[in-house]
RNA sequence: GGGCGGGUAGCUCAGUUGGCCAGAGCAUUCGCUUUACACGCGAGGGGUCCCGGGUUCGAGUCCCGGCCCGCCCA
């Protein structure tokens, strides 16, 4: 290979899309659990974090998958057995509410006529779905083709989404454990509700906004009440007499009131208390007394609760501003804020919901003391919005009496409020049936917490949550040494605490979702109270259902759908939830899901369970996948193609023996399984099953690039193998749980990383385990007599953190602000190994990085100029490797080995910094530094071997063999360290390069690929300590600083660069430079050394505080221009004699410092010193 | 209110047990179509390391107090 082959500068588009194809058809990135079971590879492993369907990748995934991918890609050249898991996430929230917009916005049916729909019984719920599910497959390839197109090496065969066929097995199981032993339960709660989705929401899905509002103070009139019927009023003159302080400043006669402050004026229609603190100077004199409340009538309690905030002038905390806003008396209303359900739980209130789900006025929902023929009728139907304003005006415009109106005051008032982070909407507190799970049991928050890695806690928490040392230890049957319990480990260890502090927050999850996109909930209830007759439950027939009753509503879990068993239910009156799971819920079992948890422990999923899991589905996939195969095959198998030719190879040697082979082929031609009477039963090896698998899952891949007009999807994959016995995820929860490390931001400690936690350790547990009998029939004893405490492993032992990438201004990118950068945008205009080299060197260790954010005016789209730096780096990369391939030719003229104690200095220098370059990169990627990892290699790339190795051997290197060998080995190693940050372009390189033998070096192993000749499997580079040679980078470090002296002098007396200048120094500098092999002649641009003074003119400069002189600059040397810049030159030094003499003259420092430091400074000052010396002088020799 | 991160050159950032006149990339200035590379080469200029105290022979680095920006949780 020859310079000429290459073109003169990188152009990634090239390059990618052949190298890409290069690795498929290697299978270069499918992982082998079987090579882990089998004790030949260590495992290593990270789960994607799966991209939401919702939309494309933004920059953020841009770097959260880069950092994966060079992690994964190390690894997997160290000789790891690697797998990178790929998936994404159906997010049921948010791309339900993105597709309901956007068929608003097509003028198409939205959600709300789905639901009219489904109310008429037109299955409206199954029509929109269908909705969602094409957006779901058009994003789902966008985010596969950009995670591709970026090189992310993940074992594509098997992407996983989470409502796919897999997924839906392991959240299935993982329901039914956790239902059956007490862990999920159905409440009635106040939750987070979003109005305008119409759904509950966690937590942690609320964001809290400040808003600018009032507080709005109300009077409510003061009453006796004697009887139901009887209330009078209570005059201030009552009040006075019981002393309440301020009551004779009115009428004595005049109606009392108290005045209540809220910032929700409309929620007064649900109030069914008044609370006071008991230490107001006010408690004793309205004890016992109930108010009246305006328009509705209602009469209500004042209750003394320590919650309430005290007002500043009763002692109340100063500049706390709700002490400040207070009034004293607080309006309680139960059903609409969470604070007041507590306190009417403790007071025995009653609750009264006066909101429909779309948070508008409504007495359906619960307002069971509603009067038609009260003023309260006017609110009716009002949205909450305009429904505030009425009550104030309705309470502005009312009388207490002759002075006082019902409205007091209103002041401005800034302060939180939860927002929906999906609609935006505030978040309205709603009363409503929901499921929980129990995650404050210590079966699932305790073993999160014991999880963490010790030295990572603080001591509140091991005081809470004491590790129960012998049990833990023994426990997880891994065997991998502490993988099952204390270590998890955060990266940077501050986020642990985060992780920390969530956990003793924590409480119960809600999981329940009243939306259609998601995995439904498994249970059927029925209202016995309801009924007027019905059969007892009595006994489940099987161990596939249990069942549990709450005040006589009866719910029953089913395991995985049985068509008689769910008949039987639905024919004794029980119904099926209508609500699905939340998202996380499927997240949080990903480690379990995609690693085929529960099938890795259970029987084979039967063909007739999963019909009956969803008939139509498997039949639409069976068709289509036949379609297309057939389409791709050809109906005599005759087109070409590797793929076909293997498989008819397969066919023709296995045709009677059966096996995998065969048996692959057979699921091939899936058209032909049936009508040959295949089945799984023949296949029950599970070699001959993995093996099959894989066959079929590389026939996938390949008909996903083949065929571009049928619509490949993956999710029909598992469905055909599961039909048929197969299991795609065969050992590979034995091999890759724990995985080794999570990447993500830090948004998601909470979300996720603990639930995973929980449930990886939960259902991998000791009762876990147990409970994977009950697949089988017979034993079923598991229940809450045998809980376990004892957490299984971990899902991953390391959480890397990320750094958020903001815009210029640290802006969060976003759509609205029209900040964000688009990654196949930077891929296009600076490939995607620019862009993958740039993410990488931003990514420090901070919590926010920022990239300056441009406005490409010929294209319109957003880049930064930061990317420029990577372009920049592969394309110098390119060049030098350009030039290298053209010395070193075909490699014919390479000796078969080299010794080290032959080569050049430059040589061994070189190697030298290599293995300093290797040692680095490794210590970076070892502690998760990717800035410190990116670096590390410009500097040894560009730096070290282009700025001084190159340009040191250009006179010798195409004469001399040796040095070519180092050349070829230095390229060849650095292609290997750089490779997993910059794939594509390494690899293009390494084509060529991988056509030259590699002369043996004894310290330097490069091992070969172990697939299809790939970059990407060859070996990591590992150099012995016998390589590193200090005499010679001492050496070349002598070499350098004189170099730098002499073009500095040239760069000041501006001589032209091909000018070659002669040098007069004294003997010892020429004996020096004479041993440097040339090295000095090459880089300063020398003609001639010489130790005899100049005839002619020259200059002066000083080296080791001696003056030499450099002659033949030009020609003439101007005096005064030469004595300016000496004199500069001794001032810089002067100022720099005084601070040493300074510091050596303080006893303080003489006396303390280390010696050696002392001795340090002693000879800086001496040398500083012999050049001023020899400066001056050479001043004074210009007369 | 609590927790966390940041404040170092015009910009984006390094600076890991305190110890070379504080570094890199981009930008900028000067010189250069030097046979791998102008997406380049060589040489410069540019910094009260947010402010104020303290510890120390010595502080960007450690301690205390304050200011500003950002994130998370209540």
């Amino acid at each position: 290979m020859t310079q000429d082959g290459l073109s003169k500068a990188y152009r990634p588009v090239d390059h990618e899309g052949r190298i890409w194809r290069k690795w498929v058809d290697a299978r270069a990135f499918h992982a082998d659990p079987g090579r882990v079971l089998r004790g030949e590879a260590d495992p290593y492993c990270v789960l994607i974090p799966p991209p939401n369907v919702t939309a494309a990748l933004h920059l953020g995934h841009a770097l959260n998958n880069t950092i994966q991918d060079v992690l994964v890609r190390a690894h997997r050249m160290k000789g790891f057995e690697t797998l990178w898991m790929p998936g994404t996430d159906h997010a049921g929230i948010a791309t339900q509410t993105v597709v309901d917009r956007k068929l608003r916005e097509a003028g198409k049916p939205g959600l709300a006529e789905h639901k009219k729909m489904e109310a008429a019984g037109e299955d409206g719920r199954e029509k929109f779905v269908a909705q969602v599910q094409a957006w779901k497959d058009e994003f789902e390839a966008r985010i596969t083709e950009q995670l591709q197109m970026m090189g992310c090496s993940c074992d594509w065969d098997r992407q996983r989404f989470t409502m796919d066929e897999i997924c839906v097995r392991a959240v299935r199981e993982a329901f039914f454990r956790l239902f059956k032993d007490g862990l999920i339960y159905r409440g009635k709660r106040l939750v987070n509700w979003d109005p305008v989705t119409q759904t509950a929401l966690a937590d942690d899905e609320v964001e809290t906004k400040d808003v600018e509002g009032h507080f709005y103070y109300l009077r409510y009139p003061l009453v006796h009440k004697s009887t139901p019927e009887d209330h009078r009023p209570v005059t201030w003159s009552e009040l006075a007499a019981k002393g309440y302080p301020g009551a004779d400043e009115y009428p004595e006669d005049d109606e009392a009131w108290v005045t209540i402050a809220t910032t929700r004026p409309e929620t007064y229609l649900g109030d069914t208390g008044v609370a006071v603190n008991p230490r107001d100077p006010r408690a004793e004199a309205v004890r016992g007394l109930h108010v009246e409340l305006p328009l509705v009538g209602r009469v209500i309690p004042i209750v003394e609760d320590e919650y309430v905030v005290l007002p500043v002038k009763f002692g109340g905390p100063e500049g706390d501003p709700k002490a400040e806003y207070a009034t004293g008396f607080l309006k309680v209303t139960p059903a609409h804020d969470m604070n007041d359900w507590e306190l009417g739980q403790r007071h025995g209130l009653d609750v009264i919901n006066v909101m429909a789900p779309d948070a508008s006025i409504s007495a359906d929902h619960g307002w069971h003391d509603y009067d038609p023929h009260s003023g309260a009728h006017v609110f009716i139907g009002k949205s909450r919005e305009d429904a505030r304003e009425l009550v104030v005006r309705e309470f502005r415009a009312r009388n207490l009496n002759t002075t006082h109106t019902l409205l007091e005051a209103i002041r401005d008032y800034t302060h939180g409020v939860g927002h929906s982070y999906r609609s935006h909407a505030p978040v309205e507190y709603y009363l409503s049936d929901q499921w929980y799970c129990r995650v404050t049991d210590d079966r699932l928050r305790g073993t999160a917490q014991r999880a963490l890695r010790a030295d990572q806690r603080t001591a509140e928490s091991l005081g809470r949550w004491p590790e129960s040392r012998s049990p833990e230890g023994q426990m997880d049957g891994t065997g991998s040494g502490g993988s099952g319990d204390l270590g998890l480990t955060f990266h940077p260890p501050r986020y642990a605490k985060n992780y920390e502090s969530w956990h003793d927050n924590l409480r119960d999850w809600c999981i329940s979702r009243q939306l259609w996109w998601g995995h439904r909930i498994p249970v059927w209830q029925r209202d016995t109270n309801a009924m007027d007759s019905f059969v007892p439950l009595g006994e489940l027939p099987s161990s596939n259902g249990h069942a549990t009753t709450d005040g006589g509503v009866e719910f029953v879990c089913l395991r995985q759908d049985d068509a008689s068993e769910i008949e039987a239910l639905e024919s004794a009156g029980f119904v099926r939830d209508d609500d699905v799971l939340d998202t996380w819920f499927s997240s949080a079992l990903w480690p379990l899901s995609t690693l085929g948890w529960p099938a890795a422990d259970l029987p084979c999923v039967s063909a007739a369970q999963v019909d009956a899991a969803n008939p139509q589905q498997i039949q639409s996939v069976w068709v289509k996948r036949v379609g297309t195969w057939k389409d791709f095959i050809g109906e005599d198998g005759a087109e070409s193609g590797e793929l076909i030719d293997r498989l008819l190879h397969v066919r023709d040697q296995h045709q009677n023996a059966g096996g995998p082979q065969l048996a692959a082929y057979q699921l091939f031609r899936a058209g032909d399984l049936e009508r040959d009477g295949v089945n799984a039963a023949s296949l029950t090896k599970p070699d001959d099953i993995q093996e099959a698998t894989d066959l079929v899952c590389a026939v996938g891949i390949k008909t996903r690039e083949t065929v571009t007009s049928t619509k490949f999807d993956d999710f029909d994959i598992p469905a055909v193998l599961l039909r048929h016995g197969f299991q795609p995820t065969a050992g590979l929860l034995n091999a890759f749980n724990p995985t080794s490390v999570l990447c993500t931001a830090r948004e998601i400690i909470t979300l996720w990383v603990s639930r995973m936690v929980m449930f990886n350790r939960y259902f991998q547990g000791r009762s876990a385990l147990r409970a994977d009998s009950v697949g089988q029939a017979g034993a079923e004893r598991v229940g809450s007599e045998s809980r376990p405490t004892q957490g299984g492993p971990l899902p991953f032992r390391d959480v890397f953190i990320h750094a958020m990438i903001q815009d210029g201004e640290g802006r969060k990118m976003s759509k609205s602000l029209g900040n964000g950068v688009d990654p196949l945008d930077i891929i296009h205009s600076h490939g995607a190994d620019a862009m993958r080299f740039t993410l990488v060197e931003m990514t420090t260790q901070t919590q926010d990085v920022r990239m300056p954010v441009e406005n490409d005016a010929e294209t319109g789209r957003n880049t930064s100029p930061k990317f420029d730096l990577g372009r920049n780096f592969c394309n110098k990369l390119w060049n030098a490797a350009r030039f290298a391939l053209g010395i070193v030719g075909d490699g014919s003229a390479l000796p078969a080995s080299v010794d080290v104690h032959d080569l050049t200095l430059a040589d061994r220098w070189m190697l030298t910094r290599l293995r300093q370059g290797v040692a680095e990169v490794d210590a970076a990627l070892g502690s998760y530094q990717f800035s410190a990892y990116a670096k590390a290699l410009y500097d040894v790339v560009r730096r070290d071997f282009c700025d001084w190795y190159l340009e040191a051997i250009k006179p010798t290197a195409r004469e001399n063999t040796s040095q070519q060998a180092v050349l070829r080995l230095t390229l060849d190693a650095l292609l290997r360290i750089l490779h997993p940050v910059i794939p594509f372009i390494t690899e293009s390189i390494h084509e060529h390069l991988s056509m030259i033998p590699a002369p043996a070096l004894d310290g330097l192993t490069l091992a070969p690929p172990r697939m299809g000749e790939t970059l990407c499997t060859a070996g990591w580079p590992v150099i012995d300590p016998s390589l590193a040679d200090e005499d010679a980078v001492a050496r070349f470090e002598r070499v350098r600083s004189l170099v730098d002296m002499i073009r500095q002098t040239r760069s000041e007396h501006q001589v032209n660069p091909k000018r070659r200048i002669t040098l007069h120094v004294d003997a010892s500098l020429a004996a020096e430079i004479a041993s440097a092999e040339g090295l000095v002649e090459t880089l300063g641009g020398v003609e001639a050394i010489t130790t005899e003074a100049p005839s002619g003119m020259s200059v002066a400069f000083t080296f080791d505080g001696v003056e030499h002189r450099a002659s033949n600059l030009a020609d003439a040397v101007d005096a005064a221009t030469e004595r300016e810049r000496l004199s500069k030159q001794i001032a810089d030094l002067e100022k720099k004699a005084k601070a040493l003499d300074g510091r050596l003259s303080n006893p303080g420092y003489t006396d303390k410092a280390p010696a050696h430091l002392v001795q340090q400074t002693r000879d800086e000052r001496e040398a500083v010193g012999r050049d001023i010396e020899a400066l001056t002088r050479a001043i004074e020799g210009l007369g």
